[in-house]
Parts: structure tokens; C-alpha cells; sequence
DNA sequence: TCTCCTACCACCTTTGAATGGG
DNA sequence: ACCCATTCAAAGGTGGTAGGAG
């Protein structure tokens, strides 16, 4: 699988520790188009909802463009488990099915987050369905190609350790990286077609988080979504031989809770469980999106699932942080007496943080207790679907409960190593009425009744539909790089890679709700379905995909990059941290034609995916067409 | 009162231009 | 003149902290 390469992105930092690539953990969904049907579904599911990616994409793209599946693995949040691990990753291809199929995939997937294992099917099901797919149903034969990529986790191990201890994501107005990196290993393309490969990031459920008593705990509903981004890597379009050549690396992605980020950043909530998703697209001749039928596939990794935070909150993250980040290395320390520690000594005042002493002093608490962490316990079950058509679908079923995110087993105390507290009394505090505050009151906006319906339980959440319905619109999509890089490739055709180098952002309007054009018209969710994609083209025409589209209505519409750079050579410069990357992106060119319609389609499948979580999407009937690499 | 967010800090890595040697 | 290795400063990434807003 992995075969060796490099990091398609230059910058390849970081490497961790870990074990590199899961072995083919993830599997991938073939999505094979579907025809009409699938057209109108593209739109506002693909983005808005994780795993439904696939399905309406298909549907919407059939139409327009034909080829093409997707293949989501959905996946959507399983917990840390070990499915995963290896293959873990499941695909689905994007059959357009009938609505019922769509049960089973539906949004469930990929929007929320594992749930105990149970639902991982589920929820995987869910998203299909969702795109119009139906997953199971036998009718079109699966895609072909496109379900035989494979993708691998690069260090998988790390990102167990994350998840094991409940991943945080720091989000900060400026933007910041995640850690670790997401980077992967693709095998199983054709050499010489072109594929763009992006990734979003959509809700893992409908709540908001809290952590208290050293874990995570529901505190409420979900914010409204953010607009939806894409991050389209750099490299993109580039031939399967350059993706499989090296890893491919998404380490410059970065995170922001700043709603109007103009760097096109992922914007999330703080507090909020996501779950990152990883597309591949196949480019057309023209390196785009123009074919009739164009396939993508959709792969999650769970593990790889996090909370957003604007300051960590769980002391062992914090450290698995400074242990392996290196930009993080002033903080680390041989022992109790790291440099940090002693940095703080010199002060007048040792001092010693909140989330340490809140730790340390539930240690203390819990210490007596024996580490149950129900991530342990979890078992998780992955569970394959073989579509009729071949498609292949695995579902990790997680456990109950986020046990990712939950507890975690007493830290070992030799990190917290601050000794004089400055604000323990506050701290100690905080022990004392954990949870204490329900904060969230979370807007009821209109429509959340559909959105959350009768939520399930947590547990259950993270593999309801509903979740996905959560899921929002995404916005944008970043292109940054100018695929220079692609070069040489053997054996491929190389078109000089088009100027991607741009960046494209997509927004939704929250709340919206989109109604695949699914056989059934279901108000989808509350989330807006107007999105906007900034590219350096033209307007492009807007995809509507829903042909029934409840309440919101799902604008697609592409805006001219050049806003975008004179927004950032204007906009607050003061606030925005100059980014070295900054200046390329200014200066990118247009992208062709096709490039454009490329981008506009795989943002109206990304839309469509997410959305496709949702169950309501299933029902897209759509034909399915098989794709062919050729 | 409590939670969360922001700005700032010091420390570190990364990057890329400049320089020198072969 | 070219290539490669080294050096160095700037740019950028990190978590911690203080203070403020709601």
C-alpha cells in the first residue's frame, strides 16, 4: 500500500512518531453517479453532511457530470477504535439507489460520531442513502475503479493516542494547524488519471461539549453549523501516480472559529465534535469536474475525529501535544524540572494552569478508581457491506458513548509537575461543581426541531441521522497550492497542473435545509443551503440540486477569487497573521474553465455529502452509473 | 461566579535566501 | 558556471498565561 513516497505537500513537518499508515485502513465508497436523480441531491448534501457525500453527489453528478462515483467511506465517527486500524477506513461506493437503501447509510455516518458500534453501519448506511445513493440496492453496478483506492492513515498509532484520550483541536481566530497532522497514504488509483484529492470537516453530532470531571460531557445542543470549507490540497489535480507516489499530506490545514475567516480556513465551533473526511474526485480530461459522470469516493477515518477548543482542556492531550509536536518542544521537558517548568519558576510566581490543576486534583479523585475508560472497553466492529454492485462498505460500530472523547485514565502525574498554584483555589473550584452550567442554550433556530428530532441519546447521536442532518453546509474550500509540484510524474500525461493554486471558498448559510432530490422530499435540516464558492472564476452557474428543497434553498454559486485576494490584501491586515503562503495565493491565476466547473462540482458533492448523513437523503433514487477509471 | 475567548509571550522549528567550497 | 552544503535571519507554529466578555 503504501508505497513509499514522500509528502505530496511539500511541508511535511511534522512526521510522528507513529507507525505510519494504518495498513489500508480506510476503504473507500465507490460512488458511482447516478443520474438524475443524483443532480439535484448534489447540491446541498454533499457538503452540508459528512458521510451522505457520496449519494447525492452522485445523483447531481450524474447529471452533470457523469462519470464518476464516490465513494464516501463514511465512517463517520467510530470511536478510536481499533477497527479502524487498519482498513479501517470503509468506502461506499455512491450507487444511487432508491431511497430505501438509504437507511442504512444515511447521515448517520459520517455526522455523527461513532457511536458504539452499533450505529457505524448505520450511520454509514445513512450517508449513502443520503446521496441518493442507495447502498445496497443492487441496480447499477458499483463503480469500479474508484472503490479500489485505498487509503492508509498516516501514523495511525498517534492518532490513537489522540483519540484514545479524546483529540482537542485548538481553533483560533488566525487559524491554527491540526496536530496531528492528517496526512495519508493512497494506493489503488490509476496511474495516470487525475484526481483531486480535499477534505472537509463536518459535525460529528448535534451537541456541544463540556469538559468536566477530567472528560467530555453533552452540554448541549450544537451551535448552528458553520459555513462549510473544503481544504483542496495543494497538489490537486494530479495523476493517481503522484498521489500514490508519496504521502499526501493535509498538514497545512488550518482550523479557525473565526466565522469570517478570510483565508479560507475551516471554520468550526468551539466545543464541538467533528470528524474529518477525505475525498478523492476524479478530474476529468480537462482536470475537472466536467464529465458526466465523475467519480469521488469519501474516506473517514474516526480516529482522526476531535473537539474543537480554543484552549486544550485535557491535561494528557496537552502533553501528547508537546511530546510529539515539534513546535511544541519548548514546552517539553526531560522531567518535572522541564524548561517550562522552570521558565515559570523564575517568575515571581509559579503558576500552575487551570486544566492541570482541574486534572490533577480529579486524579486525585478518581485515582482510586480503576481506569475504565470506556474507550478501553470499546470494542468496535467493523462491519462490511458488500454491495451488490461490489461496492464495499465498512462500518465500525463503536462504542456507546464518545468514548473517545471521554474519560481518560488518570494522568500520570509526573506530568503535572507545576507546583505552586496561582488560582488553585479556582481551580479547585471548578472540581467542585463540575458541569454545573448547562450552557448551552443553543439558539433554537428555526427548524431545529427538524434537525434534531427526537434526539437520541448520546450514544445513540453519534450514529442517528439526525446528526448528519447537523451537519452544515460548507462553505469553502481553499486551494492553495499551484500544482508545480505534480511534475513528473512517469507515465502520465501531465497536463501542466492547472493553476489551482487558488483558493475557493463555498459558504452556507446556516441553517438551511436541503431536500436532495430524492425521490422523497424531506425538509433536510435547519442548516441554510446557500453556499458560495470563491474561486478565481467567474460566477459560476449555480448547482441547484435540490429539486425540492424545503425551506432553504440551496444556492451554489462560485465567486471570483480575485474578491478573495483583494479581500485579504484589504481586509484587516492587522488581525491576519501573514501566512507565507499568503502571497501565492494572491497571486493565483485563474484556473481554467474546466478547473472552475471541477471546483464547482466538487463542492457541490462535498455538500452533497455531508448532507447525505442525513436519512432524509436517502431516498435519492438515482441510477447508478459505474465509473470507470478510464 | 463561571466558562470561554483573545491577545500576547517565549521558545522552537521551518523556510528560503545568501554564502562558500568543490 | 554549476551544484551542493552550510549558515543565518525571518517567518511561522506551539502551549501557557492573563485578562476580558458574556
Amino acid at each position: 500500500m503504501l508505497q513509499d513516497k514522500g509528502l505530496s505537500e511539500s511541508e511535511e513537518a511534522f512526521r510522528a512518531p507513529g507507525p505510519a499508515l494504518g495498513e489500508g485502513s480506510s476503504a473507500n465508497t465507490a460512488n458511482a453517479p447516478e443520474p438524475a436523480l443524483a443532480a439535484p441531491s448534489l447540491s446541498g448534501a454533499a457538503l452540508g453532511s459528512p458521510p451522505g457525500p457520496g449519494t447525492d453527489v452522485a445523483a447531481a453528478e450524474q447529471e452533470m457530470l457523469q462519470d464518476k462515483g464516490l465513494s464516501e467511506s463514511e465512517e463517520a465517527f467510530r470511536a478510536p477504535g481499533p477497527a479502524l486500524g487498519e482498513g479501517s477506513s470503509a468506502n461506499t461506493a455512491n450507487a444511487p439507489e432508491p431511497a430505501l437503501a438509504a437507511p442504512s447509510l444515511s447521515g448517520a455516518a459520517l455526522g455523527s460520531p461513532p457511536g458504539p458500534g452499533t450505529d457505524v453501519a448505520a450511520a454509514e448506511q445513512a450517508p449513502l442513502g443520503a446521496l441518493g445513493q442507495t447502498d445496497m440496492s443492487p441496480l447499477p453496478s458499483p463503480p469500479q475503479t474508484i472503490e479500489n483506492i485505498k487509503v492508509g492513515l498516516h501514523e495511525k498509532e498517534l492518532w490513537k493516542k489522540f483519540h484514545e484520550a479524546g483529540t482537542e483541536m485548538i481553533i483560533t481566530k488566525a487559524g491554527r494547524r491540526m496536530f496531528p497532522s492528517y496526512k495519508v497514504k493512497v494506493t489503488g488509483m490509476n496511474p495516470k488519471t487525475k484526481y483531486i484529492l480535499l477534505i472537509d470537516i463536518v459535525p460529528a453530532d448535534d451537541h456541544r461539549y463540556k469538559f468536566c470531571d477530567n472528560k467530555w460531557m453533552v452540554a448541549g445542543k450544537a451551535e448552528p453549523a458553520m459555513p462549510g470549507r473544503l481544504y483542496v490540497h495543494p497538489d490537486s489535480p494530479a495523476t493517481g501516480a503522484h498521489w500514490m507516489r508519496q504521502l499526501v499530506s493535509f498538514q497545512k490545514l488550518k482550523l479557525t472559529n473565526n466565522h469570517l475567516d478570510p483565508f479560507g480556513h475551516i471554520i468550526l465551533n468551539s466545543m464541538h465534535k467533528y470528524q474529518p473526511r477525505l475525498h478523492i474526485v476524479k478530474a476529468d480530461e480537462n482536470n475537472a469536474f466536467g464529465s458526466k459522470n465523475t467519480a469521488f469516493c469519501t474516506h473517514v477515518f474516526p480516529e482522526t475525529s476531535f473537539i474543537s477548543v480554543t484552549s486544550y482542556q485535557n491535561h494528557k492531550i496537552t502533553q501528547l501535544k508537546i511530546e510529539n509536536n515539534p513546535f511544541a518542544k519548548g514546552f517539553r521537558g526531560s522531567d518535572d524540572s522541564d524548561l517550562r517548568v522552570a521558565r515559570l519558576q523564575s517568575k515571581e510566581y509559579p503558576v500552575i494552569s487551570k486544566s492541570i490543576m482541574r486534572q490533577r486534583l480529579v486524579s486525585s479523585q478518581l485515582s482510586a478508581k480503576p481506569d475504565v475508560s470506556p474507550l478501553h472497553g470499546a470494542h468496535q466492529a467493523l462491519q462490511h457491506y458488500q454491495y451488490e454492485n461490489g461496492a464495499h462498505m465498512q462500518f465500525a460500530a463503536a462504542e456507546p458513548q464518545d468514548l473517545p472523547l471521554n474519560t481518560f485514565p488518570p494522568q500520570r502525574d509526573s506530568s503535572l509537575f507545576y507546583h505552586c498554584l496561582k488560582r488553585r483555589a479556582d481551580s479547585a473550584r471548578h472540581l467542585d461543581l463540575p458541569c454545573k452550567r448547562s450552557y448551552l442554550e443553543a439558539p433554537s433556530s428555526v427548524g431545529e426541531d427538524h434537525y434534531f428530532r427526537s434526539p437520541p441519546p448520546y450514544d445513540q447521536q453519534m450514529l442517528s441521522p439526525s446528526y448528519c442532518s447537523e451537519v452544515t453546509p460548507r462553505e469553502a474550500c481553499m486551494y492553495s497550492g499551484s500544482g508545480p509540484e505534480i511534475a513528473g510524474v512517469s507515465g502520465v500525461e501531465d497536463l501542466p497542473p492547472p493553476p489551482l493554486s487558488c483558493n475557493m471558498w463555498t459558504s452556507v448559510s446556516p441553517y438551511t435545509s436541503y431536500s436532495v432530490q430524492t425521490m422523497e422530499t424531506v425538509p433536510y435540516q435547519p442548516f441554510p443551503t446557500h453556499f458560495t464558492a470563491t474561486t478565481m472564476m467567474p460566477r459560476l452557474p449555480t448547482i441547484s440540486a435540490q429539486s425540492s428543497q424545503p425551506p432553504g434553498n440551496a444556492h451554489f454559486s462560485v465567486y471570483n477569487q480575485l474578491s478573495q485576494s483583494q479581500v485579504r490584501e484589504r481586509g484587516p491586515t492587522a488581525s491576519f497573521p501573514r501566512e507565507r503562503g499568503l502571497p501565492a495565493m494572491c497571486e493565483r491565476k485563474p484556473p481554467s474553465p474546466h478547473l472552475n466547473a471541477a471546483n464547482e462540482f466538487l463542492y457541490s458533492q462535498s455538500f452533497s455529502l455531508s448532507r447525505e448523513s442525513s436519512l432524509q437523503y436517502h431516498s435519492g433514487v438515482g441510477t447508478v452509473e459505474n465509473w470507470t477509471d478510464g
